[in-house]
DNA sequence: CCTGGTATGTGCAAGAATTCACAATCATTT
DNA sequence: AAATGATTGTGAATTCTTGCACATACCAGG
């Protein structure tokens, strides 16, 4: 890549991912310019900060103008390296499970769900919207070529997150996202990202609290 | 609050709460003592900075022993004030609405759901697993004393958010959960924090594809 | 009651990330 | 073709965050 290999903040990249959202929706309007002070406001961020995240990887704006919007999402997704399709595997498909696999942003996207698995004996078997057939969470396998996977997607319940994990890892994967209450422990050479929500709700909890405790 | 008022990072809080996920681990295992280091290592940070974030709120170890598991995940519940009831409102009750509504961590943690509301008239009246009736989302109104919510959380599609956004606050509600794929604009004197798994994966799409760049 | 072992609490230095501020650049108008 | 106005790209200043390193404090055992 033309990345200057120098540093790049962590939390750029994930501003970077943010910014692709109103661009995507400018591009449906056909709105043809953007300026990092516009984009900056709808992501709440400053637009020196939107300007030096995307100087890290590039020139991809014209002075006195601004960005080309179709240009700049092109840019991002070249990044992002979501300019092509990712092949995902779920474990678990309870409510959070199903809300994932047929949730068409992350299709869109270009994440797609190649496979589903479960631990529960009624839900093995049975056959999703998306038409995927859920099999037992013991067969994840090698991902082979074909169907193969890439990154692993747990949406069980606490008691089989870390088994999940331990069988994706042993599939090969070498990325995973944990919606799962269970803390996975990071494996040698896998990237896991914890997603929880009542953290989420901790923080909110925690800052009303304080803004009315100083009114 | 017996806070030092000078300034804490607001990472600070998020951590905090991640600390008390083991902490309930180890109160249901009984057991009574934990280091600095042993959970610093669960929750994949430095010791200090747990040590260091601790300290902002007062001094809850004893030299040369460690953290009673008890005492501290009652003192983290009081600093992000978890250790009340958070009524909650949900506005949207597709899969991912009933996964929320239906989580019993939450309910553990202290957060309930009192009321659910959606714009699907097929799904108005029903009655969901937890006993709640869902309400029409027009009929969001002032949230009273009884029955009343403190955070809103939006799990609508992008066409709704914005309008359920905007109830909630029409209805008092200074803090809301989004996990809709819009981005909703930061009302003024509420806050809002955005969900959105899309990111999470692109930021591991980047990981991965840049660890394979360098091998 | 002293000594050794252990783990906290924290001042300070090192390191990151953010924001400022301005030179550089380009379209447009006169 | 020069002046104007707009907005980028980025070095430098600033602010925020992390981690080291050690004084401090406590327990246990002799």
């Amino acid at each position: 890549m033309t990345t200057k290999d120098s540093k790049i903040p962590g939390a750029t990249i994930e501003r970077i991912a943010l910014y692709s959202r109103p661009l995507e929706k400018f591009l449906e309007q056909e709105t043809e310019l953007i300026s990092s002070e516009r984009l900056a406001a709808l992501c709440n961020v400053n637009p020196a900060q939107v300007r030096k995240d995307l100087s890290y990887f590039g020139e991809f704006g014209v002075r006195g103008i601004g960005y080309n919007v179709r240009d700049l999402l092109s840019e991002i997704r070249k990044i992002l390296v979501s300019d092509r399709e990712w092949k995902l595997a779920i474990a678990g498909v309870g409510n959070m499970g199903k809300a994932l696999v047929e949730n068409v942003n992350l299709l869109k996207r270009g994440y797609k769900f190649v496979a589903a698995f479960d631990s529960n004996p009624e839900r093995i078997g049975k056959r999703l919207p998306s038409g995927l057939t859920v099999q037992p969470l013991t067969s994840i396998g090698p991902s082979k070529e074909e169907s193969g996977f890439e990154i692993g997607v747990i949406t069980t319940g606490p008691a089989y997150a870390q088994a999940a994990a331990d069988s994706f890892i042993r599939a090969g994967v070498r990325a995973i996202l944990n919606f799962s209450a269970f803390q996975v422990r990071q494996p040698e050479g896998c990237l896991v990202e914890n997603v929880d929500f009542s953290i989420k709700l901790d923080d909110l909890a925690y800052h009303l609290s304080s803004i009315r405790g100083k009114k």
